[in-house]
RNA sequence: GGGCGCAUAGCUCAGUCGGUUCAGAGCAUCUGCCUUACAAGCAGAGGGUCGGCGGUUCGAAUCCGUCUGCGCCCACCA
């Protein structure tokens, strides 16, 4: 078979992965081996592939390749999540295009939309990653709405409730006023945000509601709430406001009157110590009209407008009511003071609104038990993070963990299955059937239509929390008596979970929850936590930096493989990744590298009759202990979740070891055959060492593997087994390295006198060098070597390499050699003397083990011995002259 | 405010148990090569007070303290 010049991707790497699903390689099913299974981190089912999909995805590949290699029983689940908040404002934009507003439409009316949507964009994300080499068993593609799961997620709505873990309870939720639904604690993200601090003069009423000309003065971030206000709050110790006991006081502009009340919550040095308390719009106000029996008045709507309750500015957005009641308090005479302040501020993740704490009747699920559990699966190990540090950032998240408001209102999602008869009371059962019935336990006379169903949906994560049991058994959250199917008992709980630090407790934490309940036991062995993906100035990838580059046209321009390689060069586990697109021209470079290294090989013509050189038998002798060496280091860089550190040894293996010197060693002589025993040897290294490729690069190592061979029709790779290291031989390739010193040696001589690479030369060497190699350093270095035991010729360069003498007869400067050598010597001298210094520290003598202490010894000796033959040399070169 | 982490060559990062000639790799740079697999390449070379200071130790990039500069997570002192 006749090879391109050039590697081309674009003509390889379609054509396999039709050729993996073809036969359906990727596909999996219980057998006897021993299942290695891993569940995607679902994407958006409306998202679009980026770059911390690209790391992900790659990770998830490596590790489920190797896995198969490994004659591992190999499952890899796809899937999307319906990601309810982030779909239906997509929904809602695309129809508010078309004209349409989703106020005008049923919740039938809207989901069609929704799902025709899902439908013409859904999954694109899914096609994407095949472009990657995405070896997920497609067959098992799941949907977080699709129905079964749909209905694992109400049956746990329901198991829970009737656990009496979930709870419906009015409130202080974070609402966002755009997406118009109250947001999980998590999904809020609180930035530094440049305010105002507002000093208000409160005056003290007469008793009758005018005001005195005495005042105490507040100071607050939202002089829009003050119509809320139910009190003013002091410290009961501080003396200062002591005088205001029993007093009350005005609210500005509208002088509605306010108790002046006492609490410890205030705290005396900040602000003015006196607390405006404003229990509908502030969470600790809440709290602290509970304890006194405020009234709460809510003066802001569901999106963020003052309402009629305010009285003033009724219908302006709480922003621009900030504005104009700043206006209208100067202008009365309230307003003090104005103090720039940066506060934090709580912002909706999904839609960037300043969220507003409002209160509102949610659905709640317990959280102690659950982060109990939890907890306990990561402090004894049976799930271990990587790196092992967000063991710390868990265990703070759990041990604080407040309950999870699961209702979200939204119509895209999993409705909430709870029913509400006519008198008020709730009913919760999977199906309106059973909610029915329920109903009628209660009142016989009720009927189907006397049933009102909860508006609100299930957070996304309350699907998603399921995942890794309800792509293989929908049926078992929520049935404690249901028996695992032959998939969930196979194949649960999967190995290894790779997702970005960000979702832990989101997802992870959540997912480790309900396995431990609905399994009794962890639903992954190891979560490895990527780092986000940065841009080359540190900058996280963003649409609106536009820093992001699209992966597709990455894949288009470098390969796949290429862009594989780019990421993982440079991801240690936890550590944010900066991306450069050089990474990736380097792994081009690599595919073009091990392309023309198989073209070399191959080219070769085979004489049968011909021996094995000298060389070529020293040379595979070597690479074959250095391949095992390699091999043990990269199970081991594997097996802690290095997965850099295994690329850049197999990376340095193939590039440096094999190409570089084992390729260089047996190649024939232009024109000139090789011999059987090293082809065949050689072939062999190769196959082993793109089978070691394959899980980082999987498309040229198929295509090479398949070039290699005859192979037949649903032959590949991907089912060939690792690489195993054999017996290693640590010394030979320790004494290899001598030979690579020595042969560097040379051509550094040749570098620095000009000497062309193809002028022959004759080189001296004198002491314990494995005479095996010597006709590999003559054919490397292009000299004829010879053992000696003095050197001779006068004039030459000669150089050490460890106790090895070398020397090179050329026609040299003396002048210059003399003070090259000098110079050496000096070096060695002050090495030596080093060395002595340490040996002759009697505490360093008693102290260190005797491992170092042979060590230094054997410095020193060696040092003694290089000086030696230096000063020999130095001495030759001066009588010379 | 609390917690976690990072700082090593121009850039991105390794450095596992404190000890091997330990100060490394890749990329970039410089020099010489269009050598019949590969210029997306080959050969060679230069480049760092391991962020600062102090401590422990026979011995510190590595352990401890502290300072400086970054990053992340948690946290609504209005």
């Amino acid at each position: 078979m006749e090879l391109p010049a050039r590697y081309d991707h674009s003509q390889v790497e379609d054509k396999w992965y039709a050729y993996w699903l073809k036969h359906r390689f990727f596909h999996s099913e219980p057998d006897e081996r021993q299942p290695y299974t891993i569940v995607i981190p679902p994407p958006n089912v409306t998202g679009i592939l980026h770059m911390g999909h690209v790391l992900n995805n790659t990770l998830n590949d490596v590790l489920i390749r190797k896995a198969r290699m490994d004659g591992k029983n190999a499952c890899w689940v796809p899937g999307t999540d319906h990601a309810s908040i982030a779909t239906e404002n997509k929904v809602v934009a695309r129809l508010r295009e078309q004209g349409i507003r989703k106020e005008d439409l049923t919740r039938e009316e809207f989901l069609a939309h929704a799902w025709q949507w899902k439908e013409e964009h859904g999954g694109i994300i899914l096609k994407q990653l095949r472009k990657l080499g995405a070896s997920c068993d497609w067959d098992r593609t799941r949907f977080t709405m699709e129905p079964a799961l749909s209905e694992a997620v109400i049956n746990t709505f329901v198991y829970f409730y009737k656990k009496g873990w979930i709870y419906k309870g009015v409130r202080m939720v974070n609402w966002d006023p755009v997406g118009l639904t109250a947001v999980s604690d998590e999904e809020v993200v609180h930035k530094d945000t440049q305010s105002h601090f507002y000093h208000l003069k409160y005056y003290i009423s007469d008793g009758n509601g005018r005001p005195t000309d005495q005042y105490l003065v507040i100071a607050t971030t939202r002089p829009e709430t003050i119509m809320a206000d139910a009190a003013i709050c002091v410290n009961p110790a501080d003396e200062r406001h002591h005088w205001l006991r029993g007093k009350k006081v005005l609210i500005p502009l509208i002088n509605r009157e306010i108790p002046v009340i006492e609490d410890d919550y205030v705290e005396m040095d900040f602000g003015t110590g006196c607390l405006k308390v404003t229990p509908a719009h502030d969470v600790h106000d809440y709290e602290i009209g509970l304890r006194h029996n405020l009234p709460v008045l809510e003066i802001i709507d569901e999106h963020g407008r003052l309402n009629e309750k305010a009285c003033i500015l009724v219908g302006e957005d709480r922003f621009v009511a900030r504005e104009k009641i700043v206006g209208m308090l100067q202008e009365a005479g309230n307003l003090l003071k104005i103090e720039d302040y940066i506060s934090p501020v709580g912002y909706s993740e999904r839609t960037d609104a300043v969220i507003e704490p409002k209160l509102s009747a949610q659905w709640f699920l317990k959280m102690d038990q659950l982060a109990k559990m939890a907890l306990e699966t990561v402090e004894s190990g049976r799930t271990r993070f990587v790196p092992e540090r967000y063991v710390n950032t868990y265990r703070h998240w759990m041990e604080n963990a407040r309950d999870w408001c699961i209702s979200r209102q939204l119509w895209w999602g999993q409705r909430i299955p709870a029913y509400y008869l006519p008198d008020g009371q709730i009913v919760v059962e999977s199906t309106p059937e059973a909610a029915l019935k329920a109903a009628q336990a209660i009142n016989p006379a009720l009927t189907a239509a006397d049933l009102r169903q909860d508006e609100d949906v299930l957070d996304t994560w309350f699907s998603s929390w399921l995942w890794p049991i309800s792509v293989f058994d929908p049926q078992m959250p929520g049935h404690p008596e249901h028996k695992p199917n032959r998939d969930l008992a196979y194949y649960y709980p999967t190995n290894d979970l790779v997702t970005g630090p960000d979702i832990i407790f989101f997802w992870v934490a959540r997912m480790i929850m309900a396995g431990e309940e609905f399994m009794g036991r962890e639903p992954f062995s190891n979560v490895y936590f990527t780092g986000i993906v940065r841009d080359k100035l540190g900058r996280k990838m963003s649409k609106t930096l536009g820093n992001s580059p699209d992966p597709l046209v990455l894949i288009e321009k470098y390969g796949a493989d290429a862009v594989r390689i780019g990421m993982l060069l440079c991801s240690s586990a936890g550590n944010d990744i900066l991306y450069d697109e050089s990474q990736i021209e380097q792994g081009r470079n690599f595919c073009a590298k091990i392309w023309n290294a198989f073209r070399l090989i191959q080219g070769w013509k085979v004489d049968e009759s011909l021996q094995a050189s000298a060389a070529n038998v020293a040379g595979v002798k070597w690479f074959r202990a250095r391949l095992s060496a390699a091999v043990e280091t990269v199970e081991d860089h594997y097996g802690k979740f290095r997965i850099s550190d295994a690329l850049m040894t197999i990376y340095k293996l193939f590039w440096d070891e094999f190409c570089s010197w084992y390729l260089e060693i047996v190649k024939p002589a232009f024109g000139e055959a090789i011999d059987r025993a090293t082809y065949d040897a050689t072939l062999g290294f190769f196959e082993a060492l793109i089978k070691l490729i394959h899980p980082v690069m999987p498309f040229i190592t198929e295509e090479l593997w398949q070039a290699m061979a005859q192979r037949k029709e649903g032959e590949t790779i991907l089912f060939q087994p690792s690489p195993k290291a054999d017996a290693p031989d640590p010394a030979l390739v320790a004494a290899f390295d001598l030979v690579q010193q020595s042969v560097m040696g040379i051509r550094a001589v040749r570098q620095q006198k000009g000497i062309a690479p193809k002028e022959p030369l004759t080189l001296q060497v004198k002491g314990d060098f494995p005479q095996e190699f010597l006709p590999v350093v003559g054919k490397l270095a292009n000299v004829s070597a010879r053992v000696v035991e003095a050197f001779e010729g006068a004039s030459g360069v000669p150089f050490v390499v460890g106790t090895v003498e070398f020397f090179l007869p050329i026609a040299v400067n003396v002048a210059d050699e003399i003070a090259k050598i000098e110079k050496d010597l000096d070096y060695q001298r002050k090495f030596l003397a080093g060395v002595r210094a340490k040996l002759s520290n009697e505490k360093f003598v008693a102290h260190a083990p005797e491992a170092v202490l042979a060590n230094e010894r054997k410095k020193e000796a060696d040092a003694l011995s290089r000086i030696e033959s230096y000063e020999k040399q130095l001495n030759a070169l001066k009588t010379s002259k």
